[in-house]
DNA sequence: TTTGACTACCGTAAAAATACCCTGGCAAAA
DNA sequence: TTTTGCCAGGGTATTTTTACGGTAGTCAAA
C-alpha cells in the first residue's frame, strides 16, 4: 500500500536533544530518508534551498525562536509548495491546531504521540496529501472555512502587541509595563484590548497561556 | 579517562516521541546502555523493581502527569540511592532547578542541550557524583544549604490552593472560581494570599507561570 | 492537651484591570 | 489620492484583583 519511493523528510524544532533524538528514532525506519534538521524556521530556509532533493514531509515544532512554526509553515506553502508541513506540538491546543492549519500544516500530532502514529501519519499524508485524526476534526476544518476573513485579520499580532505579551506574563503592571515600553498607560490599554479582540480573550492570564500555548512567550 | 563498564540508563518522560527518541539516540553510543523508558514516576518505580541490574544514571523530566519529577526523584534517593537523577528540563527556572536538586538530582540540563553535552554530563556523573553547569551554579547550591526551612515550608502547597491553582491558568474570575470549587470567594482569596506570601509571588500573572514552569498547572 | 496546619469565612479599602467611548499621525497599499 | 492598518494617546466608568484586619472548626502531631 505504500509506494516503493522512500519519504523524504526534513525535521524542524528548536530543542536539540529531541530534534536529534526524533532523528535517530526515525532514521531506524527504512522508508524514511531523514535529509536535514533545523532549530528554526531562518536555518530551515537554508536546508531547503541548499536541497535539490524534494522534501515530502516536513515535521514542524511550533514554538521556536526567531522564526516559528505558524510563519515557518506559510513560507513554506509559499515556496515549496508540494513540500506538506506535519505539525508536533507540545499541547493539544484548538487555536494552535487552527493557526497551523491555517498557515498550510497538512496535520497537527502531539508530542505524546507514539512512533507508529507518527509513521502512519506520514504514510497517510503521502497517500491523501493530509492526516485528519481525533485533533483534527471535520468541525475545525469546516471552521477554517468560514472563518477565513475573521481568522486572518485575527492573526495578525503586530510588533508592539507582542513585546506587550511577553511583558504580560511578568509580574509588572500595566503601568510599569507601559514605562518599560515607553508609551504612555493607554497605549498598553489599547495592545491589551486589541489583543482581547483578536484572538478572543478576556484576561491577562488568558493571553499569558495563549502566548505560551503558542510559543509567543518564552518562560 | 571513562570506565570500561557501559553506563546503564533510564529515561523517564511522558512525551512518547521525545523519550523514544532520546532512546535511540543514546543507543548509538557504545558506552551506554538504556535499560528501561518510563512515561511518569509510577511506571519508573515497576521499572527499576524489575530490574536486576543497577542503574546508573535516570534521565528525569519534571512535568508528567500522575507522578512528577520532584516525586520520583525524592522516591530514588530513598529507594535506589546509587542512582544518580539528571534532570532534563524544558525550562531555565530556578525554582524548578532548585526544587529537583533538593529532591536528590545530580544535575540539570535544558532539553536544547546538544547530545554531546547529554553525554559528557553522564560520564562526569559517574566521575565525580554530580554534573555542575551554568544553570546549576555555586551560588544556587550554597542557597540550598541556607534554605532548608524556608523552602520546606515554602512548597508546601495544599490540595486545595493546588486546586486552585489550577483554575487560576483560567479566565475564570475568584468569584467563579470560588463558584467552581464550592466555596466562599473569600476562602479562595485566602488560597490565593497563601500562594502570595508562600511563593513571594504578587500577583495571579505569577501565579500561573509559576505553576506552568513547576508543572502544576498542565495547560 | 496544647500547638500548628489546613480549611473556611467575614469586612473594608485601595490598586489594578477591563470596557467603551474617542482623536490624530504616518506609512504602505490600493 | 484615498484607504487601510499600525501606533500612540485621551476620558470615564465598572469590575476585578489585591492587601490587611479579623474569627472558628477540625485534625493530627508534639
Amino acid at each position: 500500500m505504500k509506494g516503493d519511493k522512500k519519504i523524504t523528510l526534513g525535521l524542524v524544532d528548536d530543542h536539540t536533544l529531541f530534534r536529534r533524538g526524533i532523528a535517530s528514532l526515525l532514521r531506524e525506519f527504512d522508508e524514511l530518508d531523514v535529509l536535514f534538521e533545523a532549530a528554526n524556521g531562518i536555518e530551515l530556509q537554508a536546508q531547503l534551498k541548499a536541497h535539490e532533493k524534494q522534501v515530502d514531509i516536513i515535521l514542524m515544532d511550533i514554538s521556536m525562536p526567531k522564526m516559528n512554526g505558524y510563519e515557518s509553515t506559510a513560507w513554506i506553502k509559499d515556496n515549496f509548495p508540494h513540500t506538506k508541513v506535519l505539525a508536533l506540538s507540545m499541547f493539544e491546543d484548538e487555536k494552535a491546531i487552527i493557526n497551523m492549519l491555517k498557515a498550510g500544516a497538512v496535520g497537527y500530532m502531539l508530542k505524546e504521540s507514539r512512533p507508529s502514529d507518527l509513521l502512519m501519519a506520514m504514510n497517510t499524508i503521502m497517500e491523501k496529501g493530509f492526516y485528519i485524526n481525533e485533533l483534527v476534526t471535520g468541525r475545525l476544518l469546516s471552521s477554517l472555512q468560514h472563518d477565513k476573513q475573521t481568522q486572518q485579520t485575527s492573526l495578525k499580532i503586530t510588533e508592539r502587541e507582542l513585546e506587550f505579551l511577553q511583558y504580560c506574563s511578568t509580574e509588572l503592571t500595566y503601568k510599569e509595563i507601559a514605562a518599560a515600553m515607553n508609551v504612555s498607560p493607554r497605549t498598553v490599554d489599547n495592545y491589551r484590548e486589541s489583543l482581547f479582540a483578536k484572538l478572543n480573550i478576556k484576561s491577562r492570564t488568558g493571553l499569558v497561556v495563549y502566548g505560551i500555548k503558542n510559543d509567543l512567550i518564552k518562560l
